[in-house]
DNA sequence: CTGTATCCTGTAGGATACTG
DNA sequence: CAGTATCCTACAGGATACAG
């Protein structure tokens, strides 16, 4: 789709304008959205693939691992049976919000209305998962 | 580049979250550049080429297709010898500029510094273009 | 100069199957 | 549940050549 904000092949211009760089920290066609629905809070992996029903395991992992390798996101592996992990963004990955915010907006402002995700609160939020 | 925010094959999510859409507009690895190097003013063909020297001649005219038939931008043919065009962005194109700027300045605080585009006023400006 | 037409390649991402 | 490994395809984009 469109976000094909992702990290393209021939990078085009050297060091010219300052787009480039930021947009290359959300190359891939899911990313941006990835990091939107991180936006609500930690997520666990499985959630995010609700969250994007057609993304594959393999692209959200790698996805997943760019990120963090890129100090946008932070895992934490929470050993427990089942065991579960948990991504959320860092303070770096937040700072990237005020960017999609305004993209998100501008989609607002020329089509549609939408929100910030305020998904529900994971059900076993208060419950035991240990 | 960066914002492979393109044209993906598989659209990310049915018609879930606010940036998709918007994304869309940005398609295409130079797509986000094209905007903004026209967010400084109209710009004939050859000075995007030379703007982005990389881009080939049948990507950047794909783009300026694509971005005219989704009314960002808008093209002028001017009729001289040479014959030349502009290129300039619509009203709705320059709404674009506010989620493009926010990435940008995401980008310097990210890295490093840079400014919205201010190159020279075109050579034969003030002369003669007939 | 402003494009368009072909051809070709790299690679992002889906599907599926399997592991810890 | 949380991933990894393979395989495969679709398509974005570069190079080149040509056209108005």
């Amino acid at each position: 789709m469109g976000l094909k904000v992702r990290k393209s092949r021939a990078p085009p211009i050297p060091g010219a304008c300052p787009l480039t760089e930021c947009l290359a920290l959300l190359s891939g066609a899911w990313t941006p959205n990835l990091i939107w629905y991180l936006s609500g809070g930690p997520r666990r992996f499985g959630e995010l693939r609700i969250d994007m029903p057609r993304i594959s395991a393999k692209v959200l992992s790698a996805r997943l691992r760019e990120l963090e390798a890129k100090g946008v996101i932070e895992r934490q592996l929470i050993a427990s049976s089942p065991p579960s992990a948990e991504y959320a963004l860092t303070e770096m990955g937040g700072q990237l919000l005020p960017a999609l915010d305004a993209i998100a907006r501008v989609g607002q402002k020329l089509k549609g209305v939408c929100s910030r995700p305020r998904r529900a609160v994971r059900s076993s939020e208060s419950s035991s998962r240990n």
